[in-house]
DNA sequence: CAACCACTCTTTGTATACAGAGACTCTTCG
DNA sequence: CGAAGAGTCTCTGTATACAAAGAGTGGTTG
């Protein structure tokens, strides 16, 4: 997720409305545009330092990504996420990471996932070490879901993992990390991958459901907690 | 898919750009600019009266449909489907309506698929009935599949479907229709509708994993078939 | 004769100017 | 005092003009 530009650094030339996307989606994701902000065209083309043509393609394209949605006369507006949408928005994922799961399973190269198999027994050093670990261990899966994404070598399938993961980078965001949680996940990763280097489908299909199960149940009670509270909570994955 | 806009007849005040994505939309899909066809903005833009920029707009989302890709510096070209695409596209298919169908069956309200049961058991004459009846037929799995999102009730996984839908539209058009395949299509859609009744999800599930089964086999038979005769073929659903 | 370079031409990418639709406000009337 | 209506004003939707990038072509040179 973070690895989509910056990994390389040949931002050099770059279309105007390319890089409106990108700060536009990159500020919505992370919070900065907040859900229910309005979105002048004029405004936010003058801030980003674009004419409003390639501003409007970019708010296309982020309305395409379910970011944003027009207000009939009166310009758009970051898309708000409600509890249920959190609900719904597992339910699509479930279905997605399970079919995945299975895929990569049948299909895999086992090395790259052997490696993870590695990286991923320390995952328990790793979140003792504080935020470093627990950034680093956060690359770790994104690593797993780029293997999976290989493995299972299904543009459609793949592209619409990318759009719930685009969600969820803004679920994420609404609860902090809880290192216990951090910890069983681990394990539940581990066990998914194991079941993708034994070729198992099935197996690697029902710890997938598993582990979301868990990851939502996490993410709700975080929620349920940081609203009750004021902002002491956890995180799922 | 028809009942888009089509069936109240309000299309008096429509935006340009609205109006250049459906057509385009509808051309692609029905095979009128075929896979490979290249778009050039200023002939396009003439040809369907609009400016280049709501045209530009159009093409965007279209590019976000999967249906259109930018070629680096010569315009824009409709995206083909071969072979392999049509079994991912299948692949992203099944753990959609799969995971549709369970959710139908735990959440659905009865009556509508009460009626849909009565409809559906009257399909093996509606397709002795020649091309109105098929064309019927059609008509009903439309009202099944909106009656299935209704009952699903979550705008992501009910959004991903409609997206493969799009592209199952123009792989429909790659082969004929099976009037054998039909009937027995007709069947599989009455056990799915039986099982959301009985609110079993699990049946509900496994019957539509089976549905969509035949239905690649049946479609990738008649694609085999076309491409080895010339012309007389076989489709699914 | 082939390969490379420069030029032109096509086509996209961007900016800006204009028009129209909808919302807000202020005023007026009941 | 409230509600309705007209006017204004803001913001989107569209068109067009301009700039720049890439591809194709022709010529020239080794």
């Amino acid at each position: 997720m973070y690895t989509e530009t910056a990994m390389l650094g040949l931002d050099v030339p770059l279309r105007a409305s390319e890089r409106a996307y990108r700060q536009l989606r990159g500020e919505i994701l992370n919070g900065l545009l907040a859900p229910g902000a309005a979105l002048l065209e004029v405004e936010q083309a003058e801030r980003i330092g674009v004419s409003r043509t390639p501003l409007r393609e970019a708010v296309a394209r982020l309305i395409a990504d379910g970011l944003v949605v027009g207000r009939r006369g009166r310009g758009f507006e970051v898309t708000d996420i409600s509890v249920d949408s959190i609900s719904e928005l597992y339910e699509l994922r479930q279905a997605l990471e399970v079919q995945a799961s299975r895929l990569a399973a049948t299909r895999r190269d086992p090395a790259p996932f052997l490696k993870l198999r590695d990286a991923f027994l320390t995952a328990p050093d790793l979140l003792d070490q504080g935020d470093i670990g627990v950034h680093r261990y956060y690359v770790l899966i994104d690593e797993l879901e780029d293997a999976v994404d290989a493995a299972v070598e299904n543009p459609f399938l793949v592209g619409a993992l990318h759009a719930v993961r685009t969600h969820l980078a803004r679920i994420r965001r609404l609860a902090r990390r809880n290192p216990l949680r951090l910890r069983a996940a681990a394990g539940e990763h581990l066990l998914i991958i194991d079941a993708i280097i034994a070729g198992d489908p099935l197996l690697a299909g029902h710890a997938t459901h598993i582990h979301l199960h868990q990851s939502l149940l996490s993410v709700l009670a975080a929620i349920d907690a940081g609203s009750a509270t004021s902002r002491s909570t956890t995180t799922a994955d």
